[in-house]
DNA sequence: GCGCACTATAGACAGTCTGTATACTTTCTG
DNA sequence: CAGAAAGTATACAGACTGTCTATAGTGCGC
């Protein structure tokens, strides 16, 4: 799937078409940067008081060259998550890759996840995108671009049940965004200090790897 | 705490006086209306999509009688989640009142919350609002109006200390909201059909049970 | 029955934001 | 160096915001 948009900006952002072009390292960078800036400035203000306009001021980019970039403030978001969840999977596969285990697995996943949602502090959590805030499309393109990492929680879980470990009535894919879900909600109180990260990592996957495992 | 904004607009959505005249039934019926038209917009387009002049039409309305209600679309969606709380927490207080085992109660909570979730297919969870989408002087403010509901929760699971049901080690708020958080990823499987209200609330009851019961 | 407070509305205002377009300059690349 | 791509300035119509003033409708006590 192409990470970026064309310049043309070819529509909706389900339904992005392929852009053959190969962008230039520079370009990328800043497109990941613009991102990055524009996570920051919802993070201050609240997606619904963040425009194209601040967010060119804050990116030090003209508001025609944001426009290069992405058509629209929705866009800029698909990016980030596209990015995130890119960067978070591959990093988790080349811990856990080896790792046949799935329940070590599914532990050192939401450990990682942990970390990721602490170290982030006043950036945002991944979950709290694909949410009410932004157009259906959107939504859906968001779900979309999480996926990866939602297989990845429900992959170890069909596994876990091929081995016997987990139950076998358990819905890996709905069970996977409960579990991504509980970790969403127990990032405020990381983020507050309230939970250091492995006490949460601890709490989360007893209580998912309790529920989980079979009797 | 008031449930109204003077139409002075006093200021922050986090700290309005009290308003102390009586509001009429009519007003407060409005006020509730204008509220539930906000989310289904929301949910049609998404918060960032939807503005004060887009709902005071569709409430068939004037926007200065909008204005007249609410100083800002954060203030809206403030009054829903309240009154949306209120009124779960006092049917579930109806409900489970009477209830004395921790266990049993929470159970009926999750089913309560369960076909909230479903029953409510197009409009929005509540969970959905103490997100990025708003100011964050709004996001304190709507996890304000959440805390009876999340006390319902943790209420119940410090008894179920109390009783030694449950264990000890485990803070009940920090539960209480990844409960919530469970229920919250439950959702968009409710929605889509993919599991029947009963399912769900059993899986999140078994999995929220095991997590907590002492062993 | 009358006036008064409250409520609703209309319309106007300056200011901001959007998305698009055009045309100019800089930077990269072959 | 020439041509392409990237970035910029500027302008535009249309929409939205929050505020204001003025006007019309409503319910209530006296």
């Amino acid at each position: 799937m192409s990470n970026q948009d064309p310049p043309g900006h070819s529509g909706r952002p389900g339904a992005e078409g392929a852009w053959d072009a190969t962008l230039s390292r520079h370009r990328s960078r800043n497109r990941e940067r613009i991102a990055a800036t524009a996570m920051e400035l919802i993070g201050e203000h609240g997606l619904a008081h963040v425009s194209m306009s601040s967010l060119a001021e804050r990116a030090g980019v003209s508001r025609a060259t944001l426009y290069h970039y992405f058509p629209d403030l929705d866009h800029v978001l698909l990016a980030w998550v596209e990015l995130q969840v890119d960067r978070f999977v591959s990093r988790v596969e080349l811990l856990a890759g080896a790792e046949p285990d799935p329940r070590a697995r599914l532990t050192l996943i939401i450990a990682q996840l942990t970390d990721y949602f602490a170290s982030r502090d006043h950036r945002l959590g991944l979950e709290q995108l694909g949410t009410l805030a932004v157009a259906p499309v959107t939504a859906r393109a968001v779900a979309e671009r999480m996926s990866p990492l939602m297989e990845l929680v429900s992959d170890c879980l069909r596994t876990g049940q091929k081995m016997g470990q987990f139950r076998p009535e358990l819905d890996p894919e709905v069970h996977a965004s409960l579990i991504l879900g509980l970790l969403g909600a127990m990032r405020p109180h990381l983020v507050s200090g309230r939970y250091a990260p492995g006490g949460a990592a601890r709490a989360v996957s007893s209580l998912v790897l309790e529920g989980v495992t079979r009797r």
